[in-house]
DNA sequence: TCCAGGATGTTCT
DNA sequence: GAACATCCTGGAC
């Protein structure tokens, strides 16, 4: 199998952005910087709707609500308290469905990754990435398990730090990591 | 009680 | 439409 086969497709961003949310959990997030490879292992994930979200910031921004009904395995780069948050578009296009990167595992480095604007800072996400395809990028992409790595336990929960939030369980990690921000 | 991080809200271009 | 600053919440000491 060559990298090329484990790297996810635009098949597995199509689906709903709950279901796509709870898959990436345990997959590879792979980010090029400079001449080496970080990898990470996703931990934490969040499903956002951006048409009927009261959280989602897309719902009066029309610009991010704009990107967010364009077709899945498009990266959303957010600004939010002088942090960048990145997110991957979901669901079939004009749905505004969205899946937040809260928290990742770094594999073959050390950093504060705890976090949605923590992780952003660890790998040199910035606003360059926005709109930029998930599928098709050179600096950053996705990579799916190579063996029996996923053996953990998926979690649902609310979400953290929303003001306002949907009566929906929309937050999932995976239990017992330590590099969840919460428990 | 203090420190750090975070899908908020406002302002500037 | 995009950038930034402030406020609020959660975790650590």
């Amino acid at each position: 199998m060559t990298s090329q086969d484990r790297k996810l497709q635009r098949n597995f961003f199509s689906r709903n952005a709950k279901i796509v949310a709870q898959e990436l959990l345990g997959k590879i997030l792979v980010r090029r910087l400079n001449n080496r490879k970080l990898k990470t292992k996703i931990v934490e994930t969040e499903a956002y709707f951006g048409e009927k979200d009261p959280a989602s910031r897309a719902r009066q921004n029309g610009n991010l609500r704009k990107v967010m009904e364009d077709e899945p395995g498009i990266i959303l780069v957010y600004g939010v308290h002088n942090n960048w948050l990145i997110n991957f578009i979901t669901g079939k296009e004009g749905k505004a469905e969205a899946v937040l990167i809260r928290a990742l595992e770094p594999l073959n480095f050390k950093a504060k990754t705890c976090g949605p604007g923590l992780l952003t800072k660890a790998l040199s996400i910035d606003k360059g990435f926005h709109h930029n395809n998930i599928i098709n990028n050179k600096k950053l992409w996705l990579e799916d398990t190579i063996n029996s790595d996923n053996e953990f336990e998926i979690v649902d929960s609310f979400r953290v730090g929303i003001k306002k939030d949907l009566p929906e369980k929309l937050r999932f990690y995976i239990k017992d990591n330590p590099h969840v921000s919460k428990k």
